[in-house]
RNA sequence: GGGCGGUUAGCUCAGCUGGUUAGAGCACCUGCCUUACAAGCAGGGGGUCACAGGUUCGAGUCCUGUACCGCCCACCA
């Protein structure tokens, strides 16, 4: 700071007082206690008086609020967190949220861990009831069998489970230094979103976008539940090819190739590819199955392919998507044999629809797998098709044709799940995207996508998408349906034309609220009403984001002064599910992208280059690195590395990250310490260095502003370590101190201040602790900027007073000249 | 089977629109406690830029093909 020396005219640069400085920066003592000015000072608040223009919008991902956090999520947020720090100090007003993400399937089964319970949609709630905790000791077959609870008491213990979680993530995320308007924090099972997810589901029903319909969809028989085409991914695992001969009526017989000899039962056709001479002369025949002796059409089909197991196989209802197909386009009938507890249902023989040339002995062998699980019925099945007594035909033989074959085959599952998908029929609902696809890629097009390639997987995702969104789930901790039905005489409920919610008594749950133009008493009764007891996938609502912190038709709706809004963070494992979610309903509800820019993180990986996750045992804990070396240094390491580069942990760079906080505090406390008049800047070499310095920050702005971080980190690194201090530092310690030279004295002083200033805030969005320290020495008190973070983004115009070199080559010149010494 | 990335020093990675002897950090070797910093400084060794062709005066950079690694999608009888 200048003041004036008593006695002389000349006003002088006064030192920092280093003593009273700590030998060394310690982040454990500093971060704290720098968070807490950041938050006494509000610098991380939206100012809501301030227009769009002047405001970044960020559409923060809400992490899943069950287990832990990882390093891959630390990494990625810090991400974010480095471009909101820069397009702060650009004077940016920045709007800058964080939600949790705490409906769904993780919340759901933790709950059932920690407390042994299970979920009933249909019992009522019990206000007093108390469930204690499950020791975590207890080991998992000494639990007495799961108390089944209502579905109200179930959501209490989800709510106690997600706050503890919230409050530790909060905690990491401050620890980070996430710069984070916690006045906008949100979960996306509160009132708010709660109420903002049903009145995107009225919006979409009224606009003609949504439908019910009974029809086969893919099923999760362990949770219970429908599952979407997004939630669906491939798993390799071992099956086998069983030959099983078919009758066919008016003599002769065929051998089909299946994996699932169980589904026998459910068999409706016979299919083979219409060139292949072996069947050609079999369509329109009927074949007649072993072991029930049923009686199926015969038909061709250009998907059946003439290489692939006999070139002939067998419908069921149903085995996989082309099944489902197949079933629709030949109008077969329906013979499901599995339930939705992916349990085998009892079904008789000589029922309508189950007509059988032996009704007998297709009860006597169906008898043996009723209530069986899959992979055992398959067993029962295939012991009876070794029984020629069970062939298809009078004096046939054995049906199955030689030994099963084993093969290595893709499966679908759930991501979530554990047992293959099954394809069941069920009433559901979906939101109609078929009809959206060209509209959600022109929509894709118009959004910059970084790194730009990642806009092709969203476009290959929703090009290839072949079925509409199936949003229901037969689950408990969800956002409800805001939807009832009429019963009839029978009390069986009137699906076709159901009772919609009235947008102003949302949030509601219609198992508990009361339809209009009802009474409770008539819940259930005929003539009465139901409450659909189904809630929305989760990415129903987490799909609203932008909506949630936008309010959207709430009292202090904010989305005119918000969207669309300027980037979606977030990593690119979920383009298929959040990104394409979010702008599908972004365009079905405002014809409008939801945000300019996604911005892509990769994943952290291990050494072996694998992703890393828990199962395998490799992660590090986000706390522990954070202790260890600063929330400075780890942020470093996430700044390092560019968007959408996968990246491999290494621990090295948290230690040089480390090393650069010590570098700043000591070249701060030299450089401030450094007393003497105070003057222009005008020796050579101190010029040549600010023209340096001047395309130092021309090049770091320009790559903050392609959201290329990390390339103005390497920069500004670059210059701090080798130009300022390695050489410019050591060039002027001299004259910095000299008597008899006081114009040169003033120029290197004023020059280390400059410089010291200048990438100090350059570095600022990377090391936000240790640049606000420094800060804090001289600047903040000259600037009037108390915080770097709040202080300018430096620009060439701030150079534009000091003069040119004489000659550009003087720096170089200077620094090889050293080097030679 | 289709698509998208990647392959550069022992390790982790830069290298933007093709242009002088290919870079950084870590690790390694040598020398220095030079009053900001030994968590530092000065210097050094180490790379046929995966491979094969091609375009060009000139290719790590552009084109074609191959191999390997990873991801996404499809296949699921």
């Amino acid at each position: 700071m200048a003041t004036t020396e008593p006695g002389t005219q000349q006003s002088w640069v006064k030192p920092i007082d280093v003593s009273a400085l700590p030998k060394r920066f310690e982040p454990g003592e500093a971060e704290p206690r720098w968070r807490a000015l950041w938050e006494q000072w509000g610098i991380h608040r939206y100012d809501p008086a301030r227009p769009r223009q002047e405001t970044f919008v960020v559409d923060t991902p809400p992490p899943t609020a069950s287990g832990s956090l990882h390093v891959g999520h630390v990494f990625s947020y810090t991400h974010a967190d480095l471009i909101v720090r820069y397009q702060r100090m650009r004077g940016k007003n920045i709007f800058y949220p964080m939600g949790w993400d705490d409906n769904g399937l993780p919340t759901e089964r933790r709950v059932q861990n920690v407390f042994n319970v299970r979920s009933d949609a249909f019992l009522p709630f019990d206000a007093d009831l108390e469930i204690e905790r499950v020791d975590p000791k207890t080991k998992p077959r000494d639990l007495p069998r799961p108390t089944v609870i209502s579905r109200r008491n179930f959501i209490d213990l989800c709510h106690i489970v997600t706050a503890e979680d919230e409050v530790a993530f909060k905690d990491l995320w401050k620890m980070l230094g996430l710069s984070v308007d916690w006045n906008e924090e949100y979960t996306t099972i509160e009132d708010r979103s709660r109420a903002i997810a049903q009145r995107s589901f009225l919006d979409l029903y009224e606009k003609g976008h949504i439908y019910q319909v009974e029809a086969p969809t893919m099923w999760d028989v362990d949770f219970s539940t429908a599952v979407a085409q997004a939630e669906v991914e491939d798993r390799e695992r071992d099956g086998a090819f069983h030959d099983i001969e078919f009758g066919v009526e008016g003599g002769g017989s065929l051998v089909i190739s299946t994996t699932r000899p169980e589904l026998l039962a459910a068999c409706v056709g016979i299919a083979a590819n219409p060139d292949d001479e072996r069947y050609k002369g079999l369509f329109g025949k009927r074949a007649v199955s072993p072991v029930y002796r049923v009686p199926v059409p015969i038909f061709a089909t250009e998907l059946a392919d003439p290489e692939k197991g006999t070139g002939v196989l067998m419908v069921c209802t149903f085995g996989d998507q082309t099944d489902v197909q197949w079933w629709r386009e030949q109008e077969l009938p329906l013979r499901q044999v599995l339930g939705r507890d992916g349990r085998i249902v009892d079904r008789k023989y000589g029922d309508p629809g189950w007509e059988s040339d032996d009704p007998e002995r297709a009860n006597a062998n169906y008898a043996e797998i009723v209530g069986k699980r899959v992979n055992q019925a398959r067993r029962i099945v295939v012991e009876q098709l070794r029984e020629s007594a069970n062939a298809a035909y009078e004096g046939g033989g054995a049906p199955l044709q030689g030994e099963p074959r084993p093969i290595k085959h893709a499966v679908r599952f759930f991501e979530k799940g554990d047992s293959p998908l099954e394809y069941l029929t069920s009433r559901q609902w979906f939101v109609r995207l078929m009809d959206q696809k060209d509209e959600l890629i022109r929509k894709g097009r118009q959004i910059k996508w970084h790194p730009e390639y990642m806009g092709k997987r969203y476009e290959d995702w929703t090009a290839n998408l072949g079925l509409d969104w199936a949003i229901s789930r037969q689950r408990h901790f969800g956002v409800q349906f805001p939807v009832w039905y009429r019963l009839d005489d029978q009390a069986n409920p009137v699906y076709d034309d159901p009772i919609l919610a009235a947008p102003e008594t949302l949030p509601l749950d219609p198992m508990s609220a009361t339809a209009p133009g009802y009474e409770e008493s008539q819940r259930g009764q005929p003539g009465g009403f139901a409450g659909e007891p189904d809630v929305f996938d989760t990415w129903f609502t987490s799909s609203l984001s932008p909506q949630i912190v936008g309010r959207w038709g709430e009292d202090g709706d904010k989305m005119a002064d918000l969207f669309p809004m300027d980037i979606r963070p977030q990593a690119h494992d979920i383009i298929r599910t959040w990104a394409f979610y979010t702008i599908a309903k972004s365009l079905l509800h405002h014809d409008e992208v939801p945000w300019h820019n996604v911005v892509l993180s990769g994943w952290i990986l291990d050494p072996d280059r694998k992703k890393m996750s828990k199962s395998r045992g490799n992660v590090v804990t986000p706390t522990g690195m954070l202790e260890e070396y600063g929330a400075d240094a780890v942020r470093y390491w996430a700044g390092s590395a560019r968007l959408g580069a996968d990246t491999a942990f290494d621990e090295q760079v948290f230690r040089v990250g480390k090393r650069l906080v010590t570098k700043l505090y000591n070249a701060g406390k030299y450089v401030l310490s450094q007393e003497g008049p105070e003057g222009e800047i005008t020796n050579e070499l101190d010029l040549a260095f600010i023209a340096e310095l001047r395309t130092l920050v021309d090049r770091a702005t320009a790559a903050f502003d392609e959201y290329e971080y990390s390339r103005a980190l390497e920069e500004t690194e670059s210059f701090f370590w080798s130009t300022f201090t390695d050489n410019y530092l050591e060039l002027v310690k001299k004259r910095a101190r000299s008597e008899d030279d006081p114009q040169g004295r003033a120029s290197a002083i004023a020059t280390l201040r400059t410089g010291l200033n200048v990438t100090l805030r350059l570095f600022a969005p990377f090391v936000p602790t240790i640049t606000d320290e420094v800060w804090s020495w001289a600047f903040a008190g000259e600037t009037g900027k108390k915080s770097i973070h709040v202080a300018d983004w430096p620009s060439s115009a701030e150079f534009d007073a000091i003069p040119a070199p004489a000659n550009k080559r003087s720096f170089s010149a200077a620094c090889d000249a050293i080097a030679a010494v």
